[in-house]
DNA sequence: TTCTAAACGAGACGGTACGTCGGGTCTTATA
DNA sequence: TATAAGACCCGACGTACCGTCTCGTTTAGAA
């Protein structure tokens, strides 16, 4: 499937790569995932496919490191000492990314990829939910330290909790939550886990 | 870009109509969503893509439909007495529904389709998701009325606290729940929602 | 291929007969023979298409008989005892019916249609094409008896003379004979065949 | 209705075109011209139908540059000296386009196209008829510069009265001339233009 | 005059082919 | 040797008609 010799990385254009993962993120929003494709983006991009088919292996993995580029440096998880707070500006930017142009459509398209993609469903895990699942775990087990959370909280269910109905609304393409909405999901999930 | 006439119910090929169905759901088990195309289903059905392309718009709402049928006449909301048990049957058979052959396969292909196609979400909508959401917290209530749940439980929250994990796991494909695990689940919940 | 039963011609519609015909050559001048399908047809006639299948065999026979029709009280081999006059009147006639509507298209149609359908091929022959090279000849062999043409004169050839320019005309799409031109054809060809 | 961007003819597979001008070719003569579709003749070459359509306007095109390339290099107008021995060979050699295989079925089928097709008529015209027809045209002008026919010899009326009964045989489907018959009809056609 | 078998309108059906689109691979020329 | 350009094979799309086949509903000839 793959091709005998893989490409020197040395020799990349850094241009071409810039294009294209910026083609991909302006086709999604003005088109959707399903209109964005090969062929466009490559248009878009004055770029040849066969540059796009040697770098990534579909267009899936294009927005995973397009979305990627955009996310990484703009959210850790917040540790501010207060856990529901943290919570809530992280919950926030979930609902943001999860249906705000440009990065909405194409995140939504990922998870969708991922269905069918096996390839795509590992990248995804490892270069993006897999860190951040983490992390909020990691977030969870601080508060849990400093006793917000109880000794016994089950720290993976919680994970669950919170992002789980966030997830189901994408998913089922119902409204997404509020702020307002969030700081209710947050306080019955602190219940849930035994939070004073 | 409509059809000038709508087609006759009455004449419709009952024969047919079932072949399609069928077919549908057992190419979606055998090949994956994806690779269950209208070309295939037709051939595999015996049937003319124009008999397919008369009755339904698109491949989603014929797995809507088949999906529909199957599940329809398994799954009332089921009210024992006991909501925690009921919850149980039920978040362990929407489990089963996400992940198990032949309708596994389907309605998370239509779960895809959905991000795309706005007719076919509304028709999911409106024969699946509400009347089954619905039927969630009527039974939600029933446990109200009967002191199962305080009386200032918020119900539309819970039902997302009880299904949004549950979909959470399959939107990130993640392993899905275990009956262990939905029954933690469930116990967490109700004491979010202030269950004795 | 044929039905076990013939139809009883007895009950037959007229009505339907006159509607299907009509609206064959309508359709023919109005979108040309190509497009005027059996079901637009039949949808112009406000009749079913098993009634028209039931009575011809194909688009091609509705339109020869249709043709027929029209053609056959109009035009005996003039015979004013001036061959070449009658040349002229007959000729251009023949012009006129592979140029001119509501014939012209349809004719034309049924021309390209007998080339890959046989049985309509002998049905042209026998009802259109024979009687009236026929009728030429005849009307030839009348002008030799009186004079008009050498003893020898070979009709058979002459016929061909007579009508093959013209049908070259139409086949390879030259602009058609003018009345003039034809006039200048009998000429010649009346010189071939060694007329005075 | 149109495409965005022609196609670079510099690029093209010429192994490509081969196989699809025999393969049309090869199917009109097995199954006649209106049963060598283009989905068929892509499947006999080994073809995509997109790289058919990429370079030709549809099936009669295609036949048109087969017929064109076999033909081109056996047949112009010979010039022996002897007009009429001249024309015979040349119009024994259109008899025999017009009814052998391979190119026989192919070019009966452009002569039905070219009356719904306007621009496979242009095509067809362009490099097919008129050239042809100006050779014939010319090697008249020759003849009659030499005194084969008279210095006012209706040339153009020629052409049509040697070609004309021809075409005629061709399109009403009547048996096609034979040798005999065509140097008959020479001598006739040239005693119409007042040879000696 | 009634009965009844047919022809009828409507149009759904299984097919074949259409012309288009995009996927992923491969070739050619350029830098 | 990576690239832009884009031709290639392939599979699927959604549509158009084909000719066949039910369906009720007229309707016209025999009873």
């Amino acid at each position: 499937m793959s091709n005998g010799v893989p490409p020197n990385p040395a020799r990349r254009s850094e241009r071409s790569r810039q294009a294209i993962l910026a083609a991909a993120l302006d086709l999604c929003t003005e088109k959707g995932y399903a209109r964005a494709t090969v062929e466009a983006i490559a248009a878009r991009a004055g770029v040849s496919k066969k540059t796009i088919y040697r770098w990534w292996p579909s267009k899936g993995a294009i927005l995973l490191e397009a979305i990627n580029n955009a996310v990484v440096m703009t959210t850790p998880f917040p540790d501010t000492g207060d856990l529901a707070a943290d919570l809530r500006t992280q919950m926030n930017a979930v609902v943001r990314l999860l249906t705000t142009p440009p990065l909405g459509p194409a995140y939504a398209g990922i998870l969708t990829e991922i269905q069918y993609d096996d390839e795509l469903c590992r990248a995804v895990q490892d270069v993006f939910i897999t860190p951040r699942v983490q992390a909020a775990r990691a977030r969870l087990c601080i508060a849990r330290d400093q006793g917000e959370l109880p000794l016994d909280a089950d720290l993976d269910l919680a994970v669950e909790l919170f992002y789980g109905p966030l997830y189901y609304r994408h998913t089922l393409r119902r409204p997404p939550y509020s702020p307002e909405r969030i700081a209710t999901l947050i306080d019955h999930v602190m219940r849930a886990l035994g939070a004073s």
